[in-house]
DNA sequence: CTTGGCTCGTGAACGGTTTCACGAGGGGTA
DNA sequence: TACCCCTCGTGAAACCGTTCACGAGCCAAG
């Protein structure tokens, strides 16, 4: 609490490819100080991260001048600057709805819990889920969800359910306060212009690795001829 | 067997951009055919893709001219050059790793089945899980990946573990042959430069959208105080 | 105090992507 | 057949993101 209430607000326009690098960063970061490092150069968190030097340090100059020339980033207050800028310092409620495989695999994911995100309920429609545990938290019905949200605040809602379901709801989480949708259904949602969505779509990743494939090695992969290679 | 073993060699460089869009679009498309439309315009296929029709145009310009000016394009036909283009004609075998809840949601995702992917194997090193039947598919044993990529000529390979055995799990895919990797695991992986991998990161989304709630709304959200809004 | 070496921060150049605007070329109708 | 209307295909322009190159600033050593 005696830290500043209203941070130097040190970023002002920062660019999305930015932004979409940052929990990669926080992520290496984090890796970086349990190595016992407390300092990094760009390039080192380049290669931690999976970037270039050069990407590093633009990236980061957008948030303000963190680090020290000659010497690289000071590796915990660059970490706690970015989970600043990301939010991630506040707790944040989060609503799952649809708690099949996929559901149950990010109610357990511990990069939830690990960056301020903080489950507020599961939800499914299925009867024959509801009331089973579920990571320590009970699956409740449908029709509790506008409570949920509610009652906590939920501002963060994902969308696990089955894609015929998913406009549905989107509506039901917009309806009763969300603003924020991650989607992993595949269709395309329908929402007010104020609420964000962001679609994850397993299959799309494995086409885009085939597209990649073809052009490469173009290989046939004989999967009728069966014939081993030479 | 009829059709050209290879094909008009429609284009040449298509965008990355582009074809990470082609996915959306053949989803979007098959959507259309369901409803029995046999022709849509590049609005039409914008709004069902949720992007721009000028998009839509310009990247199905990049496959070559598949539209007929003044109607549009034909569903079927336009759907099956996509997959034809993201070579998803010939059936493209998978080997998952990593048989936890988010293995087993891709096992049963209806998605890589329908696109032209077929799961050559799962496996785990976990000897509680090893035998189980998931989605009609035993488990096996970590030692046997090497044999399995072999055996089927498996290209693809689905990385679904812990953070800390993703390396030796790319390692090992890479030794049978493998070269394109889906990574699921918060790590980055070092492959050679052959070898094509793509990340998704599902707590890196949540705390995209994270960043921009606190940008758009910046509502503290009050967990400790818990004070309801006015 | 001065020097040398290292790394950040940043303007400028570059390349890729999106948007714009409009001409070209089809189909339908009279 | 001739006309009109509609939508694709595509250069040009605007925009965004990445890469490059180098000066500024900090630390350590002598």
């Amino acid at each position: 609490m005696t830290s500043s209430p209203r941070p130097p607000r040190p970023a002002r326009g920062v660019p999305d490819a930015t932004v979409a690098r940052l929990p990669v960063y926080l992520r290496a970061l984090a890796a970086l100080a349990d190595e016992g490092l407390s300092t990094v150069s760009s390039d080192e968190l380049a290669t931690a991260a999976g970037v270039t030097s050069a990407k590093v340090r633009k990236d980061l100059s957008h948030l303000g001048s963190w680090g020290t020339r000659g010497v690289g980033y000071d590796v915990e207050a660059l970490a706690s600057h970015i989970t600043r800028e990301l939010g991630l310092d506040e707790r944040r409620s989060v609503v799952i709805v649809g708690i099949g495989n996929l559901g149950r695999a990010l109610a357990g994911y511990g990069g939830f819990a690990s960056r301020g995100f903080h489950i507020a309920g599961l939800v499914d429609a299925d009867q024959q889920r509801q009331g089973e545990m579920v990571h320590g938290q009970r699956i409740r019905p449908y029709d509790q969800l506008g409570d949920i949200v509610r009652e906590h605040a939920v501002r963060f809602g994902v969308i696990a359910t089955p894609a015929d379901a998913a406009q549905d709801v989107a509506d039901a989480m917009v309806d009763s306060g969300v603003t924020s949708i991650l989607n992993f259904a595949p269709v395309v949602l329908n929402v007010p212009d104020n609420v964000d969505v962001r679609r994850v779509d397993l299959a799309t990743e494995l086409q885009i690795l085939s597209f990649h494939h073809v052009r490469k090695g173009g290989e046939p992969v004989g999967v009728l001829t069966g014939v081993a290679t030479s």
